[in-house]
DNA sequence: GCCAGCTCTGTTGTATGCATCAAGGATATT
DNA sequence: AATATCCTTGATGCATACAACAGAGCTGGC
């Protein structure tokens, strides 16, 4: 029982310190200390930045250091209209598949969140958004699919946006009616309505989001106080990495 | 059509020709051999795989080898799946969006095609069918989702899909109607049909495939189909044994 | 003949040392 | 004092050596 943590590689070590905003958006993870926090060479830290580096999650300025992803206000934007998509098709294809064993899973998470939403167990609730959000994408059977949201999740830092939100605004109630409304389409498999009120859904929580961070102040949830610069490093290394995608070669 | 090896990342070099079918499907990328090819050691070739595993370009098998992915059919199925979502997507954002840049390009694109097709000139359909799709993606104005849609275009190897299906089905005239369509209703800005349009035009591709694979064989669409570029550089071992994509598919 | 266990080979995984470059401060010049 | 230049410092980038393991083939016992 000592140190179970080793048994899951490197990558996903860091992934969840990201996500979890251990790692802050905008500060510097620097080889040399996550080597000698995780007790390896560099070597194997490098690949795993790579690998984080491909999925968006830090971005790499050659020669200068590795910082953790900071998306800025557009792109926070643009991940929730992509999200909006994604949770949508998601919604059609479950309600479409009918009767599942996901289907299940999804009445009991409904009946728990709305047990927590009426006890004021909000660290709960949050727990239940996520289980939500995530048997709709497993009961859309795409593993393509899902693989891709929960990629973008973690560019999101979605587990703390929600948590923000259902802490700081009163929403808890009415997303959780929203919840349970679609849950109800599924299960008359009416795809066109899940996919629909999915996306009002998605596009109701962005709007809660974007009022509470109107209230807090901008930066204060994602970018780190101090360190450097957090704008100059996310307009400057988006660019190259979105551009390297491109085979406007010709 | 020229190679300017040294300018780019060696991970953008080894993800086109993975794109372009140099490296094929299921056969093994010896770091040593990629080393010795690009001529640098194994450390930046090791870093490169990661990445590209993280694509979803290669897989891993530890203590094993890379082997370059090779999607199952169940794969290519989810895979089309999650085309149709984000191309249907795209396009109803573009139509929302009016009087854009892209528009003008689209025009200009299905003029050409128009014309391409008239003259069998399929090498340059081939091309226009590409430019039209990136363009459709360009014009939803969503960086982040034309992220997603490069990397899911990767792991399909669509190119090589693409190629194939339009030399052997004839199914050019009638795609070329299909894009016509979509542009007409994009300039209409109806988002709705535009949608719809696009996801009945993702499927009929992936329908003409899917027969076009029926006569051809499984495998030999992978192996055979596209032309291998002037360099033979596949000198690996990717002969009798290739069932290891089997298990390099889990 | 057949299977268990061993060895052997080729591969990936990791550590370490050195080269290289960006960033910021010290210094000298105007 | 302001500015341009050089230099120091610390980080990343790469090469190399070695360790550890998977898999195939061989050997020997039954």
């Amino acid at each position: 029982m000592k140190k179970k943590k080793n048994q899951k590689t490197i990558t996903d070590d860091i992934r969840s310190r990201i996500a979890r905003g251990v790692y802050i958006p905008g500060s510097a993870l620097s080889e040399a200390a996550l080597a000698e926090e995780f007790e390896v060479s560099r070597t194997p830290i490098r690949e795993a930045l790579k690998q984080l580096q491909a999925e968006g999650l830090v971005v790499v300025r050659p020669r200068v250091g590795t910082f953790v992803f900071a998306p800025t206000r557009l792109e926070v934007n643009e991940l929730f209209e992509v999200k909006e998509i994604l949770e949508g098709a998601a919604a059609r294809l479950f309600a479409n598949r009918g009767a599942i064993p996901e289907l299940e899973l999804l009445k009991e998470n409904v009946r728990k969140s709305e047990h927590a939403v009426a006890n004021q167990d909000l660290d709960q609730y949050v727990e239940l958004v996520h289980e939500y959000h995530d048997l709709i994408m497993r009961g859309a059977g795409n593993s393509k699919l899902m693989h891709l949201y929960h990629t973008l999740m973690n560019q999101l830092l979605h587990s703390q946006f929600v948590h923000l939100t259902v802490r700081s605004s009163g929403r808890a109630p009415q997303s959780d009616h929203e919840h349970h409304s679609i849950l109800e389409v599924i299960e008359a498999r009416d795809g066109n309505t899940a996919e629909r009120l999915m996306r009002d859904h998605v596009r109701a929580s962005h709007q809660a989001l974007m009022e509470v961070l109107e209230f807090s102040g901008e930066g204060s949830l994602l970018n780190a106080a101090s360190s450097p610069a957090p704008e100059a490093l996310t307009d400057f290394d988006l660019n190259g990495s979105e551009n390297k995608q491109d085979e406007a070669v010709k």
